[in-house]
DNA sequence: TTGACGAATGTTAGCGCAATCATTTATGAC
DNA sequence: GTCATAAATGATTGCGCTAACATTCGTCAA
C-alpha cells in the first residue's frame, strides 16, 4: 500500500508550537533570515532540524501565485544541440533552487502552443522557449504571461520579452562563402527535419551562391524527415544521383555531414580534394573526425548560460540592459575541405 | 511591468455563478463528468469557454497532496541513451495531463540525492530515476515515497518499487564472447565515465576474457574523465602504447567506439582484420558507418515507454503484474568485427 | 398516493502557507 | 526617566480547490 502510506507531514505550525512562536516567525526565519533576531533563528533552524520540516512548496505556490518551476520547451530531445544548451541550464540552475520542467515541443507548432498553456497555467517562475517562430496564439499567450521568457536559439526582430541566440542565415552564409573561397564552384545544400532554422540557412546558401552565381537549384536536397546519420548517407546518395558534378556539400547538421562522410568514403570520393564536407554546429567529433570536419560552430553552452541567467535575473527583478544577445557564430576550418 | 500584470483570473466559483450552480459540481463536470447531468455538464462546459476558464493545478495540488508532474532523474542530459529514453518518455506523455520535470545528478550520488528530496517535497505524482546504486539515503527516501517510483537502464534485485532495464554485465559479455567467437585473441577494453553501468560492463568483460583464459590486464584503459569520441580517439592511443598487440576493441559506448574507428583509419589499421571494434548501444550512426560498426543493441526507446506506461498506471491505481522487466540485448554484427 | 432508493447537486471545512496590518519590545537621544 | 523610533513578533485572512458529508430531486414499485 505504498501510495496511501501516512506521510506525517511537519507543518510550519508544528515548528512554530515547538519552538513557542508564530508561524509566520518561523516562516519569516526561512525566507527572510534578517528579520528574525539572532537566537529565535538558531532555535528555529535547529527545531526545523530536529522535527524534519520540509516546506511545502504548492502551499506557497498557491499563496504566492509563483512555483520555483521554469519551464523550458524545445523542439527534440534528442538533438544534441539541444542537448547542450540544457546541459548549461543545468549547471546554473544546480545553484539555485529552481526545478526546470521540460516540454518537448516535437516540431509542431500546436504541441508547442498546449505546452505552453500547460506551463503557464503552473503559474512557472520563468519559461525558455526555443526559436521564434511561435504561433500568433502561443506568442500572445507569452507575451501577456506574467512570468519573464526567453527565447533561444536564434535571434530575430520584436523579442517576446527576452532572446538568446545567433543569426542561421548569417553563418550559413558564411559557411558558403567558405566553401566557394576554398575553390569549390559546384556546391550543394544537404539539410533534413526543415524547421524554420533551417529554412533560414538554406536561404543563406541560396543567396550567397546566387550572389556570386554559382547557384543551382538541383544541388539542393531536403526532406521534412528527421535528421540522422542515416539520412546524411541517403541524402547524399540523391543528391550524387541528381547533381552528380556537386564538388561540396553544406550540411544542415554534422549529423548530416558524417553520414555525407561516411557515405563519400564508401564511394572512394577524395574529400577534401574532389568532394568539400562542411557541417553545422560543430559537434565535439568534427575536431576529431577522419579527415577532420570543417563546421559552423555555435555557441551552445554559453546561450543555455546566457538565457537561464537572464531569466533567474528577471525573476529576482533584475532585468539586464541588453534584451537580446547574439553570440554570433564561427566557421572552424578543418581537413574536409581544403 | 509585465511581472506585476493583474491575470483577472477566473476561478471556479466564476463559473459555478455563471451558470447558477454550486463551485464543486463544476469541479466535479471537470473531473468526473458522469456524475453531472447530461444537460447541465454542457452549460458548464459551454461556460468555461466562454469565460476561458484554466483549472489551478496548484490550488487541486494542494487539497489532494499531489501534483500531476512526474519526476525524470537521469545522470546526464548529453548522453544520447537517455534522450533516446525521454523521447519515449515524451510521447507516451504527450496523451496524458502529466508534465515532466526533469533532474539532472551528473553522475553523483550526492546531487541525486538533493534533487530526490527536492522532487518529492513538490508531491510528484511518480519518480522514474536511473540505475540501481542510489545512496542508502536516497534509497529510503524513495521507498518511503507516497508515489510509486521506476528504476530505469539496469537490472537488479529487490527494485525499489519497479524496475525497467537490463543487465550490462551480460550485455558486456556477450559482445566480449562475441570477439572471441569472431577469433580475436588479444581483446581489449576502453571505457570513460566509470559510472555504476561501465562497472559492471567491464567486469563481464573481465569475467568472460577470464574464463577464456584470454585476460590481460593492460588491455583494459579506462578513466573517469566523461565520454566523448575525442575521448575514444585519445583512449585508442593509450591502449595502442601500452598493449600495441590488442587485436580487438570493446568499446563502453558508441561514441568511444566511433573515435576507435577514427583513429585507427588515421592510423591506417585495417579494420577489421588487423583491429575489431565493438561498440556498446548502437546508436543510430552505427548501422552506415564506414566500415558499419558492430555494436551491443540496447531498447532503450521500448525501456522509456516501458517505464512510462508502469509509472501512470500505478498512478492510476493499476500495478503491474510484473515489477521488474529485463529487456535484454543484443550483440549485432556489422563489418568492424571479422 | 406513498415511500424507498439511487442520482444529482449542495454545504462546510480546510489543505499549508505568506501578505497585510497590528502589536509588542528593544534602543537610544535628551 | 520620557518619548520617539526602529526592530521584532503576532493575529487574521484567504489563495482556489476538493473531500466528506448532507440534502434534494426524480423514478418507480406497491
Amino acid at each position: 500500500m505504498r501510495n496511501t502510506r501516512k506521510s506525517g507531514k511537519v507543518t510550519l505550525a508544528d515548528v512554530a508550537r515547538a519552538v513557542g512562536v508564530s508561524a509566520i516567525t518561523v516562516s519569516r526565519a526561512l525566507r527572510e533570515p534578517d528579520k528574525v533576531s539572532a537566537t529565535l533563528r538558531q532555535r528555529i533552524d535547529h527545531t526545523i532540524r530536529e522535527l524534519g520540516y520540509v516546506p511545502d512548496p504548492v502551499a506557497r505556490a498557491l499563496v504566492t501565485g509563483r512555483t520555483n518551476i521554469i519551464g523550458v520547451i524545445i523542439p527534440s530531445v534528442t538533438n544534441n544541440v539541444f542537448a547542450d544548451v540544457l546541459r548549461a541550464v543545468y549547471d546554473v540552475i544546480r545553484m539555485t533552487d529552481f526545478g526546470i520542467q521540460l516540454g518537448n515541443s516535437r516540431y509542431s507548432l500546436l504541441e508547442e502552443e498546449k505546452l505552453v498553456r500547460l506551463f503557464l497555467s503552473q503559474k512557472p517562475a520563468g519559461l525558455i522557449v526555443a526559436g521564434v517562430d511561435q504561433s500568433e496564439a502561443t506568442r500572445s499567450l507569452l507575451v501577456e504571461a506574467s512570468c519573464p521568457v526567453v527565447q533561444i536559439m536564434e535571434v530575430g526582430d520584436d523579442p517576446i520579452d527576452m532572446m538568446v541566440g545567433f543569426s542561421h542565415y548569417e553563418a550559413a552564409r558564411a559557411a558558403t562563402r567558405h566553401l566557394i573561397d576554398r575553390g569549390y564552384r559546384r556546391p550543394a545544400f544537404v539539410a533534413a527535419r526543415m524547421d524554420p532554422r533551417s529554412q533560414r540557412r538554406l536561404q543563406g546558401f541560396r543567396e550567397e551562391t546566387e550572389v556570386q552565381g554559382l547557384f543551382d537549384e538541383t544541388r539542393i536536397i531536403t526532406t521534412q524527415r528527421p535528421s540522422s546519420v542515416a539520412m546524411g548517407v541517403e541524402l547524399f546518395g540523391e543528391l550524387m544521383s541528381v547533381a552528380p558534378d556537386a564538388d561540396a556539400v553544406l550540411c544542415n547538421n554534422d549529423d548530416l555531414a558524417l553520414g555525407v562522410l561516411f557515405e563519400a568514403q564508401r564511394r572512394r570520393f577524395r574529400v577534401p580534394d574532389q568532394l568539400g564536407i562542411c557541417g553545422f554546429n560543430d559537434l565535439e567529433f568534427c575536431a576529431v573526425a577522419e579527415p577532420s570536419m570543417t563546421s559552423v560552430r555555435t555557441f551552445r553552452h554559453e546561450m543555455g548560460e546566457r538565457a537561464i541567467r537572464m531569466l533567474v535575473s528577471a525573476i529576482e527583478g533584475k532585468r539586464p540592459e541588453e534584451a537580446l544577445v547574439d553570440l554570433g557564430y564561427e566557421v572552424v576550418h578543418r581537413r574536409s575541405t581544403r
